[in-house]
DNA sequence: GGCGTTTTAGAGGGGCCTCTCTCTTTAATT
DNA sequence: AATTAAAGAGAGAGGCCCCTCTAAAACGCC
């Protein structure tokens, strides 16, 4: 019925996420990701409406693949929290260590994606994102007895931006995370929520 | 013997700050500098040979900047290793809190000011820089009494990443930092660096 | 085989940015 | 007053990038 594809949307944003984690989002633009995947500017602009929604996609998919196993670890522990907490941050530098260049990304914010200029469907997967992100602290905050209020900042800190801390020197220069970087994760995070049940 | 600047070189870093610290360096062209100041864009080439030049200038001078309070809070212990650390940790909080444009420029890296291209009296500068914060780490990791190995990875953490991490959010977005944002990293650092002083 | 659909393919306009160049202005020195 | 050096001022070349537009190619289906 027509004709078949020659590249995968995939092969774009692959090039796409070499491109951001080498030099930064401002690197990728539509003729650096055409000519990385040998296509005519064309094609990216067929499978993409515009900059800002190929900017949209790379960071969404990272975001999301990231996402996905996160949560698995969160919900992990076998009912407790401490566990869970430290799976999660744990599972920070491990996909780290197994997806660098994506890895690479998250370092940067949405907002060195363009997320301003994305199209709505972006802007709402983002924000759906970021609310089951939101929740699952949340939770986490009440499992741990914790009242939801100064202490959900200091849970996110330990299960997600701590972790990101550790390795973002390495991802940075593209260098090999060091060995024991999954259990300074682990072990930081149960520090960080360990010091008082109602802390502030 | 010469016609008086009618623009002081300052004026055109702090433009170049601003406009990194609200769309990323990125954000930081010629161009838009000379339009932020009100100078013809030959006034900015007269004081900066290039783009590269300019960006390194933005990048040190905040950094330098930075360092400054922060050597300072380091020495300010009073020979108590864990109360210089605090001490550094909570700088960083604090120095974000009163600058907080500054410091959003500190949560990028020098890679994204063009680093690859500054002049060598940049780079050196930037060497020696990084090497008096490495040697600080250092002593503060002897005067600790642990191994200089892999906890100096930890150290570095407590008194410098997870103190920018913590401020990292609010500075992204523009927003006021918390009212315990000190606390926090004050705690957090001495938590890092508590948990045994031969640590792993 | 002709047809319709999807995709490839790439030329080209318009815009922004970097950088160079020339000319003018300004003020201290002679 | 003439000279000189530094700086202002801005036009313009060249390049890259975003995006549009047209034409051709490749496949399945009738």
């Amino acid at each position: 019925m027509a004709r078949p594809p020659r590249y995968d949307v995939s092969r774009f944003l692959d090039a796409a996420v070499e491109l951001a984690a080498a030099a930064g989002p401002s690197a990728v633009t539509m003729a650096a990701v055409a000519k990385a995947v040998g296509a005519p500017s064309g094609s990216v602009y067929h499978r993409f409406p515009g900059r800002p929604a190929l900017l949209a996609e790379v960071w969404l998919r990272t975001v999301e693949g990231f996402q996905e196993g996160w949560f698995a670890a969160l919900g992990s522990g076998g009912g407790d929290p401490r566990a869970a907490a430290r799976a999660a941050a744990v599972h920070v530098v491990a996909w780290s260590r197994t997806h660098p260049r994506e890895a690479a990304l998250l370092l940067y914010g949405a907002a060195d994606f363009a997320e301003a200029d994305w199209p709505a469907a972006s802007a709402g997967r983002a924000a759906a994102g970021h609310r089951r992100v939101g929740e699952a602290v949340a939770g986490l905050c009440a499992a741990l007895g914790a009242e939801a209020g100064p202490a959900a900042d200091r849970v996110a800190l330990a299960v997600i931006d701590m972790p990101l801390t550790i390795v973002r020197r390495q991802l940075r220069r593209g260098q090999e995370l060091p060995a024991h970087a999954e259990e300074l994760a682990g072990e930081s995070a149960l520090l960080l929520l360990g010091a008082g049940p109602g802390n502030r």
